[in-house]
DNA sequence: TAGGCCATCTGGTCCT
DNA sequence: AGGACCAGATGGCCTA
């Protein structure tokens, strides 16, 4: 893979400085802005909690408080066999919010990998994929390294 | 402007 | 039943 070259020929090269020691990671790679849950979005002025533009959103942007708190089927034809599984505005919005916070920790351990795995201090911030790319092939690069010392 | 990356929403599936 | 996890869809931002 074209990445996997790229890492090796160049990176690779770089993880360790002239005297032994990894190069430290630059703090310019912290979280930005878009990383962080996004607390300038609008609130639901009843139960304070974001809207954007989705189904369930529009729902209570037109005042359909009414389904709060009943059970409904998600979305569309309900007359198959298998049956939806039945959720409330509040559950969706609530699943939502554990979903925010799963990626949020998820982007932290990313966050906490970039910050383990060498790299340019002129490079820009590692994307996901990168990282995880990066971390294995350091990973292979330090094994090697045990093993033929 | 196209493509890459990311945040968020959403519904399905699995697990407790 | 409900939470965790996952993957697809969508839209915004940024860069070449």
């Amino acid at each position: 893979m074209e990445m996997q070259g790229c890492l090796q020929d160049s990176t690779l090269l770089n993880f360790v400085n002239d005297d032994g020691n990894l190069m430290a990671f630059p703090q310019k790679y912290n979280l930005g802005p878009k990383q962080k849950v996004d607390d300038d979005a609008p609130l639901c002025p009843n139960t304070q909690k974001r809207i954007s533009d989705s189904f369930w959103s529009r729902e209570l942007e037109d005042g359909a408080e009414d389904h709060l708190g009943s059970p409904r089927f998600c979305c569309g034809s309900h007359s198959k066999d298998k049956r939806r599984r039945i959720i409330t505005v509040v559950q969706r919005q609530a699943a939502n919010v554990r979903e925010r916070k799963r990626m949020f920790s998820l982007n932290e351990a990313f966050d906490e990998l970039r910050r383990k795995v060498p790299t340019f201090a002129y490079e820009k911030r590692l994307s996901r994929i990168e990282t995880l790319r990066l971390a294995i092939v350091y990973i292979s690069f330090m094994t090697d390294l045990l093993e033929h010392t």
